[in-house]
DNA sequence: TATGAATGAGCTTTCATTCAT
DNA sequence: AATGAATGAAAGCTCATTCAT
């Protein structure tokens, strides 16, 4: 009799995720061509011919870590309450990314995912060729930028914002939050992370301070 | 018939520009590691061996390149005019860094410098052992980020700019500038830059705007 | 609800003829080294762990494979009536390997027998040693050669065959038959088989035909 | 300044020669799926780096090799003599084949090229897809058994040879030589060859001995 | 200066085999 | 009896680097 479907599962669970951490911080640290099979091996305590067990290749390895990745941005984004006015809506989500960025756990996992989605391309660049189900890797992406999009021609139309293409400060706040995961992932305890209010300056309109003038 | 002395001097600089510039932009593109000598010989139209010709590892190369790219910065910061107020010298630099990055040439030369300049870690994580002449490397990293700190500091106390570590603000500054070089060479023509100002916006302070109030 | 004994038997029966006829097919398709446990595995139903279970090693499958080939070659060549002249019992023979291999069921199996007992050398030089017990699987292609070349010698003495080397008629024969299978396993339904007779002409004295000259 | 242009093309002309020897002698040995490029290389003796720098796969050395297969046949039918009448132009082609079998060289290369020739199907079946350029490959096959089908019906029109199917024949002479090849490259000097004349039995109509009857 | 032949180390992937249940 | 997780060895292939000319 082979082993419990339960067991079974829960074996598979563990080292799926083991090994899919491990890629994780390694290719976010390294990038993609920089790490083998090997490393990732090593590093999630198992052994190559286990890895393809799992992950028919690298390329799909990748895949499915992007997935994940695009999940972890998802549940984070989800939670935020789009309900209230966009400057404080998108006050929270930066909170919650820097928050996540500079907090993030033993191995930068927050981190890791942050940068490894907004930098897909570096990493995907050289991935023969994309394939089925690939519709689901950048959506994380994607998402993401849609959603600062959004609020920032919602926050232009409460009268909070500047003026101006969204376009421009979407992608202005994205490569700012980028760099900042970046940096956390090099620096580790040395990164000095700016604060949420630095970031909405960008956008925030220069709050009228009225003055009796005698 | 053996060439003359100034012919070969000649023929000598424009290979090694040649092979310099095809490295930089395919480095940049796809990182160090996804990059073989074969390819940066390819695009310089001549032969591998060649290329260790010139540079004695791949290593080597990457070094020397990284010296150039650290000149190209040091000449365009050097042209900034400090003697004036930080306001305006910070948006002078800020300036200079995206019209570079808007009107690269043909192949991005300029953002690929500056990506590749504040993109350090991830090119040079894997390369093997720093050696001697490495303290050259990172200079121009290091000048870009203290000329911003300077700035910011000089500017907080001309009462220009906000209160704040001038670090965090640095940090944000820099890492934008480095996703628009980013985005740049990866999008092409699509890439769509802010304005210095909405940069700008995070440091100045915000203007108190005098309303006769009766 | 442990099965009873001769039900287990059963079970062992029925697994161990999927897995050989699957591993006949596939060692007669495309080889011994080109076949994986896995595919036996897959093409009998059953996991990979199994077929261990029945056969310790790859080798020893293709051991018991032997054997079974030799006892199916064993059986046909029983049947031969050897008491009547060699000309008939050989032309016996090659019409049963013949009607075999034309006749041949759904998989060939006929033909893959003869084949593979034929065709031992590329099939056995990689395996890496031969070991105890392997005296018994060159046996059947030994055994068809000695018989064919008894009839042979036979057919000579009787008057019926051809002079000459009876090896090389032997080689001759066997080599041919050897040659029809392979086309039939790979030709499938467009194989076309010559018949018995043309065979029989490498052996048989030409008749002298008595005609009256006047 | 490099090596010489004739130079260069001799080198590669006898390291190509070297490896595919190599590859000819083992494939037709063990077969395609037992054999590695490790030892190729090591028979050819060059690294293993060496040969995919001149093949730049398995699968396209064997198809190299196929090429030259098929032409060293071209060769050999192509001094056939085929004006005569069929029974001498047959009886040419197959002593021809023959005596390359049985004198084959040190590595009984023609031995090789016959059996891989008339072999393809299970050297080719592992291989992943046949590209551009295939149409060479089983030329060779084709056109003998074209040659031999040719002669037969020559043969039958002639009146020389025995009725029936052409095509029965041809299966059965190529057959016979395929298996005789094969025997000399596993038998080596045990090897024993059937003489000619038993193989044109197969084919020849028994000659009407008129005898006198009294 | 310039090149192509040549190599060793390393990478991705496969496969026969073992083990715990 | 039966299975899936797990592995070491080896296969195919790539790449940085060297060498002879």
């Amino acid at each position: 009799m082979p082993k419990s479907k339960k067991q079974n599962e829960e074996i598979i669970e563990v080292r799926c995720e083991a090994i899919l951490h491990a890629a994780l911080v390694l290719f976010a640290l390294f990038g993609y061509q920089s790490i083998g099979m090997d490393q990732i091996a090593k590093a999630s305590k198992c052994s190559r011919a286990l890895v393809y067990h799992y992950f028919s290749s690298k390329e799909e390895l990748f895949g499915a870590l992007m997935k994940k990745v695009a999940s972890s941005i998802f549940k984070l984004t989800e939670s935020i309450n789009y309900e209230s006015n966009a400057k404080e809506s998108l006050t929270e989500l930066i909170d919650k990314l820097l928050s996540e960025i500079k907090n993030s756990d033993d191995h930068d996992y927050m981190s890791c995912v942050i940068y490894l989605l907004l930098n897909l391309h570096l990493q995907k660049n050289y991935i023969p060729k994309p394939r089925q189900g690939d519709e689901v890797r950048p959506l994380g992406r994607k998402r993401l930028f849609e959603i600062v999009y959004y609020l920032i021609e919602k926050g232009q139309v409460e009268g909070d914002f500047n003026e101006g293409n969204p376009k421009e400060y979407t992608i202005a706040i994205l490569s700012l939050i980028k760099g900042l995961a970046y940096n956390k992932i090099y620096l580790k305890n040395k990164f000095c992370c700016p604060s949420t209010s630095i970031i909405m300056n960008m956008v925030n309109k220069k709050e009228q301070i009225y003055v009796e003038q005698n």
